[in-house]
RNA sequence: GGCCCUAUCGUCUAACGGUUAGGACAUUGCCUUCUCAAGGCAGUAAUCCGGGUUCGAUUCCCGGUAGGGUCACCA
């Protein structure tokens, strides 16, 4: 039997990382097995929906690299499910049920499901045996007319006409699936799916994350621009209530679809790490050559920096050490942080070029004029963070290297925290490191 | 509240019924060029509680407790 899977958003709102996730565990699931996968919008709230969102849906599955065998919106199935609503009620299972009007937009007749309250199984893969006593679910409405089903039938009927063999969803709908086993069995065309229903992903304090209560931080559109590398959070995800077994936490595509076991899938909801994903992150971005590296990061590099790609080609190995998403870039660069010097030295006091063990202005003023001879003998064109690096060292190991590397750095960056003085006067080049020296030694006297 | 699910370091998790309860993130300390970052090394830190079953329970069973999900003419 050929494994076909699927993925059933609605589109109110952009895709969630849980989402992502299940739709990860489902894709994972069905290339494992030689199956396929579909991406199903379930889009039959025509009032609640929106175009915008069934884009944004797609373009994040494009970007996570996640690609559907099919891809449809469920309402192109309203006829197929009239038909199986039809049959329904023509053969007693359903009927039509004449309503008291409660709120605004009410049928005064919707379709009803005949329950035939017995007691229900859910057989999951994750959760296990899960028994339900459906009587009191009553006769569930299915549909608001001929042409308008609602979400269990037409979740059903599309699942049956598809063929769906696994139905890998959100813990959110464990106890949704009594009800959709009535109507599957009601049908009674093919045989049940097998269910695995996966924990769901927590905030800090142990609730399902939302939009509305959690923000951006929920949806996969907000780690695409912030520059996050898609295999980092895919990464991340599918080690959100699963793991190979071992130790190994670095993962390709390709290595979780060998390595996949829906069977393995924790029973307990994960809580989502942000610190941890930044850690994936940091160590896909390590990966990166320097070339595909400035290739992910030039939307985030300020406009003044990118005007200037050999200051940039210089600033890159230390720039890649700071950051832990592409978007951390612009911060590092921001008035006052760390990287900020490249573009603007900055006002500061000639005690701050004192360094704390031993401020004392004439030693610092000292050393300053023999780190500009020693600098003043390299060549410009020479004038690399290794060559700095060994013209000043021997001379601070001689002289205290607090002494000698606290006033050089802070003539450089003007800043408490920054680089190192080599990778600083490197970045810099000769000249404007030249330039700060002095302004310094003037600051001391 | 009804129904359902869940329970190992702060977090993600590993552990045929027998382990000094392992790893990773975070955290702490030390080292690595002055600060920061990165890296290295070391450390702190967990089986929710109570009963069983068993020679022996993190592991199996029951009960508590706590957390979560769900109870639409939404999905």
């Amino acid at each position: 039997m050929k494994v076909i899977t699927r993925f059933a958003p609605s589109p109110t709102g952009f895709l969630h990382v849980g989402g992502a996730r299940s739709a990860l565990f489902n894709y994972l699931f069905a290339k494992q097995n030689g199956g396929q996968i579909i991406l199903r919008i379930e889009d039959t709230d025509i009032e609640r929906n929106k175009e915008e969102y069934i884009t944004g849906i797609t373009d994040a599955f494009k970007w996570l690299g996640i690609g559907f065998d099919l891809t449809y919106k469920q309402s192109d199935n309203f006829p197929i499910h009239r038909k199986y609503i039809e049959k329904l009620i023509s053969s007693g299972k359903a009927y039509i049920s004449k309503e008291e009007i409660k709120k605004e937009g009410d049928r005064n007749e919707v379709i009803r499901f005949k329950n035939p309250n017995k007691d229900v199984t859910v057989d999951d893969i994750i959760k296990g045996q899960v028994k339900f006593n459906t009587t009191e679910l009553g006769d569930f409405v299915i549909a608001k007319s001929l042409d308008e089903p609602i979400f269990h039938l037409s979740n059903v009927v599309d699942d049956i006409t598809s063929g769906i063999t696994h139905v890998i969803r959100g813990e959110e709908h464990l106890s949704n699936t009594p009800r959709q086993i009535l109507i599957w069995e009601a049908i009674n065309e093919v045989s049940l799916p097998r269910y695995a229903h996966i924990p769901l992903i927590l905030s800090e304090n142990r609730e399902k994350i939302s939009k509305r209560k959690h923000g951006e931080i929920v949806s996969v559109e907000y780690y695409k621009e912030q520059g996050y590398l898609r295999d980092a959070l895919l990464n991340f995800l599918v080690l959100l209530g699963w793991n190979p077994g071992n130790d190994e936490e670095i993962l390709s595509i390709d290595q979780m679809i060998e390595k996949f076991n829906i069977e393995k899938v924790q029973k307990a909801g994960a809580v989502f790490n942000r610190e941890k994903l930044d850690w994936f992150n940091k160590q896909y971005m390590s990966k990166l050559s320097n070339e595909d590296f400035i290739d992910h990061c030039s939307k985030f590099v300020p406009k003044w920096l990118s005007n200037k790609p050999e200051l940039f080609g210089r600033a890159l190995h230390i720039i890649r050490e700071k950051i832990h998403s592409f978007g951390d870039i612009a911060k590092i660069f921001e008035k006052g942080s760390e990287m900020n010097f490249i573009q603007d030295l900055g006002e500061y006091t000639a005690d701050s070029l004192l360094w704390k063990k031993n401020p004392n202005k004439e030693i610092a003023s000292n050393h300053l004029k023999e780190i500009k001879k020693l600098l003043d003998t390299i060549a410009k064109d020479n004038f690399t963070s290794e060559v700095v690096k060994s013209a000043i060292w021997p001379y601070a190991e001689g002289n205290g290297k607090g002494d000698v590397l606290w006033p050089f750095r802070f003539a450089l960056t003007g800043q408490e925290k920054s680089p190192d003085p080599f990778s600083s006067a490197y970045i810099l080049g000769k000249d404007e490191s030249l330039v700060r020296i002095d302004l310094a030694i003037s600051k001391l006297m």
